[in-house]
DNA sequence: GGGAAAGTTGGTCATTTGACCATATTTTCC
DNA sequence: GGAAAATATGGTCAAATGACCAACTTTCCC
């Protein structure tokens, strides 16, 4: 299975086989239950993970609303933290919880920052990471402003291939700001086609 | 003018007087007028920015759609660039003008690449802006997801104070991704209270 | 100063959305 | 296996929203 995370750097990042050993020797594996939580707002965001397998999501709630929205999800092939309250050691806002059963590596966050130090192929690596973080929050953004209800299911499904078989349709409700209703009958309008 | 940069970076990062002139010292002040573009879709992101006085919006669409959204105002004491663009040195999927007459500095991205390299702490203190900037791209995921345009409004108003005198309502109601039309009603049926 | 453009408000209407409630279906877990 | 919970669909209705069009006001710029 870490062998998943060994492809991965070789693909993505530019280190040495003996670099990736080293960043690979610092990890710990760790399983997640259906529903169960990596990270609880309120806590302190004390580690990075990677995801071997399995489905995460982000969620938190708007400054003084009652209800949650989902923010993000993160799929195998993935990095996973709350940046926020791991860069700065303070309490995080959000909840990241497993979809699915999940299989993650972590690495506590003095080892890692000890592998930036030592490796910096792995510190350009992150900043490479974080670039695309903020693109892709920004289509977020976009997305949640722009176009019907409809558009933005149809634009999920397309750019998520895959992920609509493995969440509940309620989540994808919530991740697309809309209500369970909405996306029920926009599921049913398609069938009709 | 410039004092406005020097007691800024005074205030917010660790650096020393000589470190502080030494940024200064690369820095070129420019000015724009109502409507100017600082950035254009297309363009490469070659600069850094600080806003010395005067209001900048970040606007783009979605993937595939017609219309325009306003992403982001960014007023004084504020840096401006578009992150993926500058980092990747690939074309910019956004564009950045000027709401008013406004006043930078900016920094060329070598000039500025080679400050990070000479004075560490600019490293990090870009770092920590890193973080914040992520961390409101989540906030403003979540207003968009929540509320009713009234409470996207009156959220709005209450979290930047002073903004709504100086931007016409339009970019408003592009900002919270809601219709002129429903802006306005919101307004009146406030102003009967 | 004055003409043109930009910005704002208003009216009407069809459509969509969400709230609430009930019910059917699937999944979970003991 | 079977009860209980979670998930999804369906019906109805009132309310909110956006589209379209027109009028009015302010601002800009020559």
């Amino acid at each position: 299975m870490i062998d998943l995370f060994i492809t991965y750097l070789r693909n993505n990042a530019s280190l040495t086989d003996g670099e990736i050993d080293r960043v690979v020797s610092l990890s710990t594996p760790r399983s997640l239950r259906r529903n169960e939580l990596l990270l609880q707002e309120g806590q302190i965001c004390r580690q990075k993970g990677f995801i071997l397998k399995g489905l995460l999501y982000t969620a938190g709630s708007a400054a003084g609303e009652d209800g949650e929205h989902i923010l993000q999800f993160s799929a195998e092939q993935n990095w996973i933290l709350d940046a926020e309250s791991y860069d700065q050691q303070i309490p995080s806002r959000f909840n990241i919880a497993a979809v699915e059963k999940t299989e993650l590596l972590v690495w506590g966050r003095n080892d890692f920052e000890g592998l930036r130090e030592e490796i910096p192929g792995l510190t350009k690596f992150a900043q490479q990471l974080i670039s695309r973080n903020i693109y892709s929050s920004r289509q977020r953004i976009l997305a949640a402003l722009s176009g019907t209800p409809e558009e933005k299911y149809t634009s999920f499904v397309r750019n998520n291939p895959g992920l609509l078989q493995r969440l509940p349709l309620r989540m994808i409700a919530s991740y697309l700001g809309i209500s369970l209703k909405t996306l029920t009958r926009i599921r049913h309008a398609q069938i009709q086609r």
